[in-house]
DNA sequence: ATTGACCCTAAACCGCAGTATAGGGTTTAC
DNA sequence: GTAAACCCTATACTGCGGTTTAGGGTCAAT
């Protein structure tokens, strides 16, 4: 199979296939006379699981190393579970980040439509986002201090 | 008052204050015989104003509109108010995504925990993942078709 | 024999929001 | 008079996940 059939079944481009070449997730496969790339069926059921824990929020990274454990023929599912545990820390954590955001925009919007600044004062800049900010706790992800 | 402190009064580093100066969010302040920008009080509150649209979810180039329309002597609320409308939609679309997300990964780490894989299928890559692509629905942001 | 669809490499570029580095000038205190 | 602490510019680099461009080679049909 040439790359542009592996590419068209898997629904990504030619290009990200070589991408995901070079980054290592993807196997340097066998060329024929031409210099073409030869693909096989290992290949698509290897990019439709690259797909799959991409969509599942993996990185690229950490999917080359599930591929890469998988090839020195160990089950790769110990590192997976850890590594799902601490995106559903993420995802918990951005998921409160996001309400606790929704709830300030959803305050303030409702204030500026009962008031919707007639007469602006000079120094204020946006009173929609100004007035989140006294009284507004902190938001915005925490880097590391 | 010079770079340093101003960056120092509103916790951003003084390459980040000239950063947003080339991004046109920060106004280029009158110079010193030095050279050294010289800034005032006006724009210490505009910084702060900065960084706290940037907590509430606002980019850059958003934040450099609401700044222009502010300078242009025109209330910025109603623009702020539609962009503070998309990030909700935004938001939500992201917390549901993240809901599904969380919901997957815990079902697949259940039915992992209960059987931790010992022979794995010659032709598997990782069942953690892979129990989830048959039967899971697209996850994933959808992008446009 | 030439068109069009496919393939190849290497390298640069995108958005985002900065951070870092190199190579200088200025100000203040000792 | 010199060292520390501050400031200046310009340019490059970071991470992420690709996309685009430039400049070619190959294969099938007409």
């Amino acid at each position: 199979m040439q790359i542009g059939e592996l590419a068209k079944e898997t629904g990504v481009t030619v290009q990200t296939v070589r991408f995901y070449e070079r980054r290592g997730l993807m196997p340097q496969p066998p060329r024929r006379e031409s210099g073409y790339r030869d693909y096989g069926e290992s290949d698509l059921r290897r990019l439709e699981f690259i797909r799959h824990a991409k969509a599942l929020g993996f990185s690229l990274g950490e999917i080359r190393e599930i591929l890469r454990t998988r090839e020195r023929g160990q089950c790769p599912c110990t590192d997976v579970s850890k590594m799902a545990e601490r995106h559903l820390a993420d995802a918990e954590a951005e998921i409160a980040r996001l309400q606790r955001f929704r709830r300030e925009l959803r305050q303030a919007l409702g204030r500026w439509k009962q008031k919707p600044t007639r007469n602006l004062p000079a120094n204020a800049i946006c009173v929609l986002i100004e007035r989140t900010m006294n009284g507004g706790r902190n938001h915005g992800r925490k880097k590391s201090a």
